[in-house]
RNA sequence: GGGGGUGUAGCUCAGUUUGGUUAGAGCGCUUGCCUGUCACGCAAGAGGUCGCGAGUUCGAGCCUCGUCACUCCCGCCA
């Protein structure tokens, strides 16, 4: 070992040891007679001192000593005097007078400055550029560690609860539905292509009808999609499970003790909107809509959205009266406590924000506090409809309610927009606090976004739906839920997970109704049909994001906090420059042609 | 693919409103001085294609157009 201790464990107990050192110069501070030099590793910070009257030679080689260079020192442990203890450090009481100093590397001048109580954090292309300095920083070392630790204490959980940690397969098939895949041409099958899995879904099923019931996996996930903060570009990690003979409260029963465990040995934070049981909120994905404007609520306040539309019908006001009139139209109103303190140019953001998603406008009433009301429209809806909504809504002195008027979803997604952003703006959004829950009971189908009036998906097609095969048959499709659910934590989603459909009759059902003819689906989806023809099992589960877990258990602002190499917004990997040109013999060999533009 | 924001010294930023002499600050860096600092101090110094390209103008960091990069959002992400 070139070293007897680190740099974060000396301390009083020590004086008088000879000791050596290992780590990065992390300051110097020359006085001319004595130099002292801050030495860092990742276990901190020890002080050492070059002193000419104790070692002349050590002193003379110090002199020369820069930011980051690597060196060795040897030396006796010493008490600091009283009034020279630096209460900053953990070996504040003590310093190393160093008598052999070895060079073990020197280093350019870094390109960012790592001291974190002097630097202002430089840009991220510079840092994602330096990825291996920046890595040197406390601030990314800890995350790395509490990644960690996430990851052993998952393991821990699930092996604890007999479950079989499996690999699945890297080279998989493209899959039809879902993300841009990333595909690898194949060099012996040219024309063909593997794809990176978007997850592990398909193995993990068949895994189950392999009869290997209980399964997890730290999974690696590959998606073709532009990054977001909270979306890392190209791959990311997933907690994935899955369990045969289970009902859908068998998976939640499992997955709530370990997130409650995750965020006590994770953070401080408190955990809050239990039921009285201590088990999650179950939220219906229409009631999760309906309240707060979208399926991904943060819970950590309270602020709900209510329908108003029965109470405008025939009002005043022409806009909310025709809209409540309308097939499929709704008026929703929502209250925000002590938003009267909201600006000219904040309620002018807000409105923004409802544009943006789709809203033609975003109508408020101020109630004020010597209680009148501040609205451009209370003059068209009247005194009598004012109180009823005010009654509705339950607003007091001092609050604002905001109305959306439109299609259902154009109304939810607008109000939910505005809900979130008053959270910000009113400091609700408490980072001491993790709020947890259930959506549950999402639509089998949905109508297609893109080909107005067709039928799809509403989640995944490989959810069972409430009701089986007899559901399908009979009910309309748009009423038919689908025993598919999302974990929420304050507001991101978490993890998506569902009871899976096991029996092909009702798959080839559920695809026919979304479209797809039986050929279609034998080819798309020809292994999982055919295995489940073989006695496959009643199975479900779900898989969590463990690095947006991370991200929201311990406040980081982007999901790229998150990566020891984090790829930049645009998918590249800024220090290794990838992705890259290939020799054009690499293409050769698989069969691609080169193309010049 | 679309929209917003940013781009000035190695790093973080000011300067752009109203075009006008030699473009500034803090930190970092170099050199010198300093034996108790710990964001050491003091002094001196180096360091700039003002993202890039055109244009307007007597004159552009500043105005116009284009372009590139980064970033956030929308689309997309079963």
């Amino acid at each position: 070992m070139l070293r007897t201790h680190t740099n974060g464990e000396l301390n009083k107990a020590n004086i008088g040891d000879e000791v050596t050192l290992c780590g990065w110069v992390h300051r110097r501070r020359d006085h001319g007679g004595i130099i002292f030099i801050d030495l860092r590793d990742r276990y901190g910070l020890t002080q050492v001192t070059f002193d000419p009257e104790v070692d002349k030679e050590a002193h003379k080689q110090a002199d020369v000593l820069r930011s980051e260079w690597v060196i060795q020192v040897t030396g006796k442990v010493i008490a600091r005097p009283d009034d020279m203890v630096n209460k900053k450090l953990k070996s504040g009481e003590i310093e190393v007078e160093i008598s052999k100093l070895s060079v073990l590397n020197t280093s350019k001048t870094p390109p960012f400055e790592l001291d974190e109580e002097k630097a202002h954090e430089a840009n991220e292309t510079i840092r994602l550029k330096y990825r291996f300095i920046d890595l040197r920083r406390e601030k990314i070392q800890k995350m790395l560690e509490q990644k960690d630790k996430m990851i052993k204490y998952l393991r821990k959980y699930f092996h604890d609860n007999d479950f079989t940690e499996i690999q699945t397969p890297i080279l998989a098939n493209s899959s039809p539905e879902g993300a841009r895949d990333f595909l690898i041409p194949s060099r012996m099958y040219p024309g063909s292509f593997f794809a990176l899995p978007q997850a592990p879904q398909q193995f993990k099923q068949l895994l189950m009808v392999g009869g290997m019931d209980k399964y997890f996996q730290i999974a690696p996930c590959f998606r073709d999609e532009d990054s977001r903060m909270d979306r890392h570009y190209g791959e990311f990690y997933q907690l994935d499970m899955e369990m045969s003979f289970v009902e859908q409260d068998d998976i939640f029963r499992l997955m709530e003790p370990l997130m409650i465990g995750l965020t006590k040995e994770m953070s401080d934070k408190e955990i809050v909107g239990l039921e009285k049981d201590g088990r999650f909120k179950q939220i219906p994905y229409l009631e999760s809509m309906n309240k707060y404007g979208t399926d991904k609520p943060d819970l950590r306040f309270d602020m709900e959205i209510v329908s108003v539309t029965e109470l405008v019908k025939g009002s005043g006001f022409k806009v909310f009266a025709d809209m409540a009139e309308k097939e499929g139209h709704v008026v929703h109103a929502m209250r925000v406590a002590g938003g009267e303190k909201f600006t000219r140019k904040d309620i002018d953001e807000l409105t923004n924000l409802a544009f943006e998603n789709g809203a033609k406008g975003l109508a408020y009433i101020v109630l004020k506090d010597d209680g009148s009301l501040q609205s451009p429209i209370v003059k068209f809806l009247g005194d009598e409809i004012c109180a009823k909504i005010i009654k509705e809504t339950k607003a007091e002195k001092g609050d604002i309610i905001f109305f959306g008027a439109d299609k259902w979803r154009t109304v939810c997604d607008a109000l939910g927009a505005v809900r979130n952003e008053c959270g910000a703006r009113l400091g609700l959004k408490d980072t001491t606090k993790a709020a947890w829950c259930w959506i549950v009971d999402f639509p089998m189908f949905d109508y297609s976004e893109i080909e107005d009036g067709r039928i799809d998906f509403g989640h995944n097609p490989f959810s069972m739906p409430q009701g089986g095969l007899e559901a399908l048959e009979t009910e309309s499709p748009l009423e038919i839920k689908a025993f598919q659910f999302d974990l929420v934590v304050n507001g991101f989603e978490a993890s998506s997970g569902a009871i899976r459909n096991h029996d092909p009759r009702i798959m080839y059902k559920a695809f026919e109704i979304a479209g797809y003819k039986k050929e279609e689906v034998d080819e798309k989806f020809g292994a999982m049909i055919r295995a489940f023809e073989y006695g496959a099992p009643p199975h479900g589960g779900n898989a969590p994001g463990i690095d947006r877990i991370l991200m929201v258990l311990n406040d980081y602002e982007s999901i790229r906090d998150i990566y020891a190499f984090p790829k930049d917004g645009k998918g590249k990997d800024l220090m290794m420059d990838s992705p890259a040109k290939v020799d054009e013999k690499q293409l050769k060999d698989l069969g691609l042609k080169f193309r010049k533009d």
